[in-house]
DNA sequence: CTTCCGATGTTTACACTGTCAAGAAAAAAT
DNA sequence: ATTTTTTCTTGACAGTGTAAACATCGGAAG
């Protein structure tokens, strides 16, 4: 990296081909999401630079500024792309399972443990607050969409059931199923859950055992109301 | 920060006083946790810094080093010592309630999304990897002590009904109490539950919204076994 | 065809960071 | 009283994100 250009030796090696002999990248922007899977994908968000970034697409440290603004600004297009692709995959995981309330629940909680495992750094980056630019219109969206997935499916199977698929009753069943599947995936993504996984590889435990916590939480999920015990604010006994 | 020592200014305020003009100071080791809460506790973890840390302590920025080795270290020792204070709070929270299971239950559960509320950054730490010394041997009995919590309120609730404390599945319903716990206090903390939460301060909604959860939650929880509807593998009818 | 301009990249600079190595000061041991 | 050990300071280094000034290209206006 020291000034042996003028000798005409040659460049630093390029990821991604750039132009022949073109000052302008013909689509910086996307390589340097490219660059950026790359480089989650190897040492994770902590090991993220935008500098190393910049490197990867073969370009200076400051040009992604004229992109995406500053390093959370990157990190958020990437998160949203995250978000897009775990919808597509929940609706992937649902079209090729059963029609059955519980299939299709297991369907959407499985794609989202998969996608996690699947895409480490990206998931826990779309989680991460603080790495990503606050208030963004892409982001939110695609968010929202993604949680969207989830709401419909499990209203879908309350209403096989003859449950309603609205209300507070079903929001308080709604955000359990994100917790628990949430949680699942991160605790097992920070090694919390080796201790469980044994000598078992991380897919393999995550679909084993993935599919073995969904199964008990479908008893809460699908139950007739008022089967929790004694409630204690608002007592509204059913 | 420019170099206006030499002119016999003032040094840059303490906040842990040290010991009157001594160049050894009483307690670093405290002082730089103290030091790590009050920094962290106003920045985040993201905003944390060795260097601050050592400033707020007093002491030159290579100091930390001779106590904690690097910034892991220091990290480390503290989500160590959240670790302990939430294994404490846990104890704390279920002398206070009920003997009934549920209360119990509900008691542990309470008590860990207070813990994260309450510490943040502390929280967030305790499950960041990346930031901490891996295989550190007091990070990891905390830990596992922390969760022993968990599972002997569990097993104590679920002996009061009759229900195995082990195997299999006890060993799932477990997985699902604490992802789905962790869960709900890690999308909590992320910002994620905000549309949820409306203008509801975070404290009195995870109290409310918490505590209507983990009542669904425990449906599946305090479920009698082989409720679960189709389990695929390995299927043991009951 | 020329001229100008905005978008896109590059260079340079600055204030920070974590870590390492060498030295100074105090405390403890001999 | 002298040596050794622990604790802290100083100084240096490579690396980071961001901002400002500059270079270069593509395309539109004249």
């Amino acid at each position: 990296m020291r000034a042996d250009l003028p000798s005409g030796g040659k460049r630093p090696r390029r990821t991604v081909a750039r132009q022949a002999g073109s000052y302008h990248h013909g689509d910086l922007r996307q390589a340097l999401l490219d660059a950026a899977r790359s480089l989650l994908d190897e040492r994770g968000l902590e090991g993220f630079t935008l500098r190393e970034c910049a490197r990867r697409a073969g370009v200076s440290h400051a040009a992604p500024a004229h992109h995406f603004g500053d390093a959370a600004g990157l990190l958020t297009a990437f998160a949203a792309a995250g978000f897009r692709q775990l919808s597509a995959m929940m609706q992937a995981y649902r079209a090729k399972a059963t029609a059955s309330p519980q299939a299709q629940l297991r369907a959407v909680g499985l794609a989202y443990i998969d996608f996690a495992i699947g895409h480490r750094a990206q998931f826990q980056l779309m989680f991460r607050y603080d790495r990503l630019s606050p208030g963004d219109a892409g982001l939110e969206q695609a968010g929202s969409e993604a949680a969207g997935h989830l709401s419909t499916t499990l209203a879908g199977a309350l209403a096989e059931r003859g449950l309603d698929g609205q209300g507070q009753d079903f929001e308080r069943r709604l955000l359990l199923a994100w917790s628990a599947v949430h949680g699942f995936a991160t605790l097992l993504l920070e090694g919390r859950l080796d201790g469980w996984r044994g000598r078992q590889s991380v897919p393999a435990f995550a679909s084993r055992t993935g599919d073995d916590v969904l199964a008990v939480l479908e008893v809460a999920l699908l139950a007739p109301p008022g089967a929790s015990a004694g409630r204690r604010r608002r007592g509204r006994a059913a």
